[in-house]
DNA sequence: TGTACATCAGTGAACGCGCGTTCACTGATGTAC
DNA sequence: TGTACATCAGTGAACGCGCGTTCACTGATGTAC
């Protein structure tokens, strides 16, 4: 898995890797491949349950609904962030194979990546804030979040590491969930409506065109 | 081309077709592939091009930025949308080599996403409330906006062809971006610089966390 | 209008190579009694 | 404590196959004069 991993770094994707050279890479003659794995596909699927196993369990120890209201939003990014970058041949990994995948790879990956936004959602409701909005709407702010946050990650994974350069792709995560978070301060049954759009108001951010 | 756009669209990715089966496709045979381009990168290049091509032939065709502001998310949202819609084949090609690809597909492809980017900033710099936004925090906005579209793309596209379930996923989308805007409407230096954060502000969503 | 030539897309044989997979095997480690 | 056996990861030869690329070629279409 190791072996599979560095190749997919430093190759484009996951189907361009053969199995003898994912054996070769892990110092193994190619028939051994089979003492642990089916085929390719076991392989990757193996590998995408690992990333998503590590980071389940990171969010298990780090028990976010429980923290402390300020700095949150900070908390929550760099602690993501962080562990994209500790685990960064998983998420390239991840990042590559989440379309480019096998069609039982895609999936695999589409249904995590559903799950957690369907759990960010519940601990979404939990704060006084989100209490009016409606279930469908607070599953499209989840998610506007996870697509940030996959986002940022993506941009971490694909430059060199560079601490300073995190910092400032953290940084503008944290503003563009802060933003988001303002939006939903304004949020109500209107605008989800979209009454907004289509009535009296007279700009963009004003009302939310 | 065309053929490799099919293959694509019922396989993996780019990198895992082969010369041999893309000539196949087009009923010819492979020898002939090389008086067409030099090789399979220089056709990854070119599909590259032919994609944001015809997006940016769209957007200048569209000319949102002259558009009366009414509607303008509803509008370009759907203009978006439908424009994926109509070159599945593309852009299924390139969302899956936006991270799968060689290098030079992945840079050519973040380039032009990139400029994209630029020119969001740019076109919102012109709307009144956007005024007082610095343009750091304008790239920040407008990148927030370029992922959510980037997004629900993605999700018109994984799905087979369905005119409800669009319908569905392009409101949300919209939501989304009003959401966003509704954000900006209340965004200012002092959130920008983090001090809501850490200061005297009580819940996730009233002052941004 | 007719002729000579250039350009161009496509052909088909041939090459050496890395591929996934099969098979019978080896030898180290763990387990039962 | 010693012996017999099972389990397990890894070996190495062999297979048929599709691959990218080379080469000299064909024949249709376009162009110059």
């Amino acid at each position: 898995m190791a072996a599979a991993l560095e190749l997919v770094a430093s190759e484009s994707n996951f189907s361009a890797l053969s199995l003898r050279r994912i054996a070769r890479r892990a110092g193994v003659v190619p028939t051994a491949f089979y003492r642990h794995f089916q085929d390719m596909d076991a392989l990757g699927m193996a590998l995408v349950e690992d990333t998503f196993g590590e980071l389940r369990r990171m969010l298990r120890d780090a028990d976010l609904p429980s923290m402390p209201i300020a700095g949150l939003t900070r908390y929550s990014v760099q602690l993501f962030a962080l562990h994209v970058r500790d685990h960064r041949l998983l998420f390239q990994f991840l990042i590559k194979e989440r379309y480019a995948g096998s069609a039982a790879l895609r999936g695999a990956i589409q249904d995590h990546i559903g799950a957690l936004i369907g759990e960010l959602a519940h601990d979404l409701a939990q704060f006084d804030e989100f209490a009016r909005i409606d279930i469908d709407d607070l599953h499209m702010i989840a998610e506007l979040v996870v697509n940030a946050v996959i986002a940022v990650s993506e941009r971490i994974l694909d430059t060199v590491p560079d601490a300073a350069e995190d910092e400032a792709l953290m940084l503008r995560a944290e503003k563009q969930l802060r933003l988001i978070f303002l939006g939903v301060g304004r949020w109500d049954s209107r605008v989800s409506r979209g009454a907004a759009g289509a009535a009296n108001a007279n700009t963009l951010a004003r009302e939310g065109y």
